[in-house]
DNA sequence: TTGATTCCCATAAAATACCGTGATATACCA
DNA sequence: TGGTATATCACGGTATTTTATGGGAATCAA
């Protein structure tokens, strides 16, 4: 039984015909660890899928049961948006989900897509856009903090 | 056994001409596991069904019973509301409801039914209808995310 | 009877589980 | 250390199951 729970890395998978792709195996091993589902949705954000467990919307539903919220309108909207969009994946026992064809048309997703890291999420990202993104994020970073040197390669 | 009890995704369903909606098999997989039946009321906010379990309306009632100080008269009044509307529904063997004649009229739904998942709860929209709330809230949870980035950071 | 509600069966489509194979990575041994 | 055996993984194809949804018979009420 593992202690920690993070999802690390950047891999490459094919997705095929149907739509499925291979869970990196190490996300497989921490989603297998806990529970056995994922849960995907599209990015409020960015041209991406974002996936998690289902532990982390848990939280916020249980806020959302209060009776001081039961009625209250900005939380409701916010749930309908959350909730709205994300959905159970499980995947088969060689470990592929089956994306839906919302999430891989928002992120732009056909044949390959990249699985980016991020902690207690990780996001799926169609291969050209996570290059943009991973170009900006670096200048971003560099910007905002000149102090720290440029870490591309080691940090790799 | 699964641990959590989320309504998720967003599913569009017939209703046939006696009435009868599938419920969206995740739904299905919720209500089964915990109780055999739903319950369904008409939204005090938008015209739309709600739906839950019952447990979450035991909640509520719970909650009023134990703090009524410090619930505002009006809340009170909602409560009043949402239980009187309230009713149960089981499914039939092939995990359809029937919904009552003044739920879908109040939904405006006549042939197809719109499930958004909320968490613990969950909302049944005339497609049309569900179009442009989706639209507002969008439009909505932009224009206040400054403020309400944390919530949607945890969630996502 | 008429109208409605519940139960049961049929079917097409979609979701899911299962199998085989080649490639890659890991463990093992001399 | 080098080389081989073993296990794991990604990925394509196929079989099986589940789901949504229509229709009909049985049940019940007015």
């Amino acid at each position: 039984m593992r202690k920690t729970f993070l999802f690390m890395d950047t891999v490459i998978n094919k997705v095929d015909t149907k739509g499925r792709v291979s869970l990196p195996s190490d996300y497989r091993a921490i989603v297998k660890s806990k529970e056995s589902e994922i849960i995907c949705y599209r990015s409020l954000t960015a041209p991406c899928i974002e996936g998690c467990l289902e532990e982390l919307l848990d939280k916020l539903a249980s806020e959302m049961e209060d009776a001081l919220d039961f009625f209250s309108e900005t939380q409701d909207d916010l749930t309908n948006l959350v909730f709205g969009d994300a959905k159970r994946y499980s995947f088969d026992s060689t470990g592929r989900i089956m994306l839906s064809e919302k999430l891989l048309k928002h992120a732009q997703i056909t044949d390959t897509a990249v699985f980016v890291g991020k902690g207690r999420k990780f996001q799926i990202w169609n291969p050209e856009n996570w290059k943009k993104e991973e170009a900006r994020i670096r200048a971003e970073v560099l910007k905002k903090r000149p102090s720290i040197r440029p870490v591309t390669e080691e940090a790799r």
